[in-house]
Parts: C-alpha cells; sequence; structure tokens
RNA sequence: GUGAGUGUAGCUCAGUUGGUUAGAGCGUCUGAUUGUGGCUCAGAAGGUCGCCGGUUCGAAACCGGUCACCCACCCCA
C-alpha cells in the first residue's frame, strides 16, 4: 500500500474530485478575463535565477524551500516555487513596448519543499494575475477588487481584506534601519526566530507570534509614519480606490509579507479554518528585473491558493454543482442485442448525450443495478423478443414507465 | 529541519490485563424475482493487522527500529 502512495505532500485527484477543481477554474477564468487579462502558461521549472534575485536571496523560499536540480548539461534548474517570477520572465522575454501594460493570469502547479500540514502541499495550485508595465495607485486598487471579486464569485465570505505599505525599495532600508535600531534594544526578551530575524529580515518581526513579545512589537515604530510623503500619498490613493469601490479592509500596518520583490501596496486576503494557516490569498506590488533585462519592470498581482480555496469552500459548505450523471443506460441481453446496442450508443454520444452500457452480457438485474448506481435518466433495454419486433423498451427510470419505439426510427436516422 | 498523534477489509472504524478461526457499519457481488433498478431479507467475496526485528508457550496488542499519513512549530498560497 505505502509504494502506490504519492509523495509526501503531493497527491493524486480523482474524478470525483475533479469536479472541484474544475469549478475553481472556471470561476478563475471568467473573472479575470472580465478584467482583460488573459491566460498564461509558462514552463513548470526554469533556470535557477530566474527566481534567485526577484524572489530573494534571503527568503525562505529560496533559502530552503526550492526543489533544485541540475540537468544533464550542469545547468541549474528550479521547479517554480511560485508565479510572479517565471511570468515576468516570460513577458520580458516577449517584449514589453515602454508604456504598456500586460496583464495576464495564470492557474498551476508550484512546488516548495517544507514539511506539509493542513494547507500547506509540496506540489499546491495557485491561480494568479499579474499586471504588468505601469505604476498607478488605481491599478493596485483595481487588482485588490478582483480578488475581492473572484471570491465573492466562488462564494467564499468570512474573509479578511489586510493592505499595508512598504514603501518603494530605495527607502526600505531606512526603514529596516530604524525597526533594527529600535529591536536592537530588546534582544533580551526575543525567541530565537526573531533573534534570526534581527539580522536577516527585521520585518518579519512585525508579524512575529510570539506572545510575550507583542508589546514591544506594538511599540514599534509604524512603518507608515517611516515611509516617504509619496509612498504615504500613493497608499492614501490606494485606501481611497478601495473605499470609493466600497471594499471592506483593513489596514494592517505589521503586514509585510515573506518575498523581497514587494513595494509599495502589499495585501493579504486571511480566513480562519485552515488548520494552522490563515492566508488564502497574497500579493501586492513589485518591482522585478529578469535574468538579462536592463532595467527592473513594475506590476502588482497576487496569488491564490487553490487547496486552501477548496478548504474554505467545503468550511462553508458550498456546494460544487453536480457530478456529471448518465442520460442513458443500454441493457442489453445476449450478443446480437449487444451489437446492436454498440451502434445505438455511438449514435446517441454523437447527438451529444452521456451514455453508458454493459458490455460483458451479465444478467438483465445487474445492468439495471449499475444503471441506477450512475443515475440514468433513461434506460435502453433489448432483448431477443424485442429484436424480433424490432423494437426497443424505453425504460424512464424515474417513474418506472416503459415505451417501445421501433429499432429503425431510432438508428440511422442521419 | 524540530516535536506530537495515527497506521486493522475498497471506505469509516471497533478489537478487553497478550490467549482458539481478527470484527462491525457502509460499499461490492449473488440470490429471493428463469427478462426489470431503488426498499427489504438471506448469503458470499474481500485482511501478509504499514514493514523489519525482539520479548513470549502464544503478539493486531508489549519493546526497538523503520516507512507512511497527519497535525503543530517555522514559513507561506
Amino acid at each position: 500500500m505505502a509504494k502506490t502512495e504519492p509523495l509526501p505532500g503531493t497527491s493524486d485527484i480523482f474524478p470525483d474530485e475533479t469536479a472541484k477543481w474544475q469549478f475553481i477554474e472556471e470561476a478563475v477564468r471568467t473573472t479575470f478575463q472580465r478584467y482583460g487579462y488573459g491566460e498564461l502558461r509558462t514552463p513548470i521549472f526554469e533556470r535557477t535565477e530566474v527566481f534567485l534575485k526577484s524572489i530573494g536571496d534571503e527568503t525562505d523560499i529560496v533559502q530552503k524551500e526550492m526543489y533544485t536540480f541540475e540537468d544533464r548539461g550542469g545547468r541549474s534548474l528550479t521547479l517554480r516555487p511560485e508565479g510572479t517570477a517565471s511570468v515576468m520572465r516570460a513577458l520580458a522575454n516577449g517584449g514589453i513596448p515602454q508604456g504598456e501594460e500586460r496583464k495576464v493570469f495564470y492557474i498551476g502547479p508550484m512546488f516548495r519543499g517544507e514539511r506539509p500540514a493542513a494547507g500547506r502541499k509540496r506540489q499546491f495550485h495557485q491561480a494568479g494575475v499579474e499586471n504588468v508595465g505601469k505604476i498607478a495607485p488605481h491599478i493596485d486598487v483595481e487588482c485588490i477588487a478582483m480578488l475581492d471579486d473572484f471570491i465573492k464569485n466562488l462564494g467564499i465570505s468570512k474573509t479578511r481584506m489586510l493592505v499595508n505599505s512598504r514603501g518603494v525599495l530605495t527607502e526600505r532600508p531606512q526603514i529596516a534601519e530604524k525597526l533594527h535600531e529600535y529591536f536592537s534594544s530588546y534582544k533580551h526578551l526575543m525567541d530565537e526566530d526573531n533573534l534570526r530575524r534581527l539580522d536577516t529580515n527585521v520585518w518579519r518581526i512585525l508579524d512575529s507570534k510570539d506572545e510575550k513579545f507583542q508589546e514591544v512589537i506594538l511599540n514599534a515604530p509604524r512603518i507608515d509614519e517611516l515611509l516617504s510623503d509619496e509612498s504615504r500619498d500613493y497608499f492614501k490613493k490606494v485606501c481611497e480606490g478601495l473605499d470609493v469601490l466600497g471594499i471592506d479592509y483593513e489596514i494592517d500596518p505589521r503586514l509585510v509579507r515573506g518575498l523581497d520583490y514587494y513595494e509599495h501596496t502589499v495585501f493579504e486576503l486571511q480566513f480562519d479554518g485552515i488548520g494552522a494557516q490563515n492566508a488564502l490569498a497574497g500579493g501586492g506590488r513589485y518591482l522585478i528585473q529578469p535574468p538579462g533585462i536592463k532595467k527592473p519592470l513594475p506590476g502588482v498581482g497576487f496569488a491564490c491558493g487553490m487547496e486552501r480555496l477548496m478548504i474554505a469552500l467545503d468550511e462553508l459548505g458550498v456546494s460544487y454543482g453536480e457530478e456529471p450523471g448518465t442520460d442513458a443506460y443500454l441493457v442489453s441481453l445476449g450478443e446480437e442485442a449487444l451489437k446492436v446496442n454498440l451502434k445505438l450508443a455511438h449514435q446517441l454520444r454523437g447527438e451529444g448525450l452521456k451514455v453508458q452500457m454493459d458490455l460483458e452480457n451479465r444478467g438483465m438485474k445487474a445492468q439495471l443495478r449499475t444503471a441506477n448506481k450512475l443515475n440514468a435518466k433513461k434506460c435502453y433495454i433489448l432483448g431477443d423478443s424485442e429484436l424480433d419486433q424490432g423494437i426497443i423498451v424505453l425504460k424512464n427510470m424515474e417513474d418506472s414507465t416503459q415505451t417501445e419505439i421501433k429499432i429503425e426510427d431510432l438508428l440511422n436516422k442521419g
């Protein structure tokens, strides 16, 4: 049994579950296309450097979570741990004319070598969008609105939209310095994790869960007060835009997010009840310089964890729509009847019906039981006596009524 | 990477202080109805008790190891 199981943190998705996936994928396509976004499909692996610079050398993703390997030519390749870096690489390759924007969305598997837990897999799936090429507060607003719209279209409620600003790349070192200065005097109160973050990523201390440290964090310099006037103004416009749209959000000065490429607006959509995880989607504005490109490209986007969406949908009891079902089941008694039914099945399928039939000459009862199990709406029953008369019995499985139809009227109609 | 919990039939799970032939419900198949489903009833099939080793007259149970799942920490979608 163990040998047939998929690798830890991966899973097989069987047909009965595929309906859920398709439900979500459908919502992804219809929602994002309404905003003028087109689907971009990039390879599942890339040269490792594509991820290194954009995601950030110091992030956990790069440091310990990437599936990196060498190909036969000795090149370092990596299974994509997230979507944005690949999208930027692809867009840069396609060429973005000066001053134009590109709007794309993607759906697909991502890979991170973490310890699996509820709502966290090694191969997981994300649906995301990227608006690349331009910088304007209202682009960020539309992006957040699109996420809000998407979640509502799925029927997910009880979420929280958190937003914050991290300022622009050039002012970040100064902010980090202020934070470092402040936190350095509380080293004696810090746990292991925070001590490590002090040197690797001070920002992250802000969203530490260490209870004993909360008071220190509350009194820390607020990012919004350290921002430049320009950044503060940008963020103000984003908030005003969200107000205009009536989108429910909270400003969370402690929201920093993990990836290095973010600047200005960052946001996260939270939902309680995905085990210990609460992020359903996250994103923000960024500046990324794909390898081989001279100027970094600005963009804004988000990614949504599809497995987590599914957990939320289950939690809320949202239904995914019906399983495909069966329009007709063909019951054959004897070899001759089976041959006729093979033709009939082919014809009915050609007319667009969902048709199944018994192919092994079982008893009538067994065939009808199967038809019932498949929830077939109708059964066509064909045996010797029907063959003699040139008819077939059509049985309505809901009210058990039967009618006779001439075989020649059914077949060769066209 | 660290820590906890779990592993018995296709599925969900019982299984007494270690004691004959390892159970139930659901599902599957067959029959009651020689060619008519669902409901009911009767019956059947289905298990290396995760794997390896140890203790014991005797292990699904106890001990050690190992693998897997799962949850939490970390981090994130």
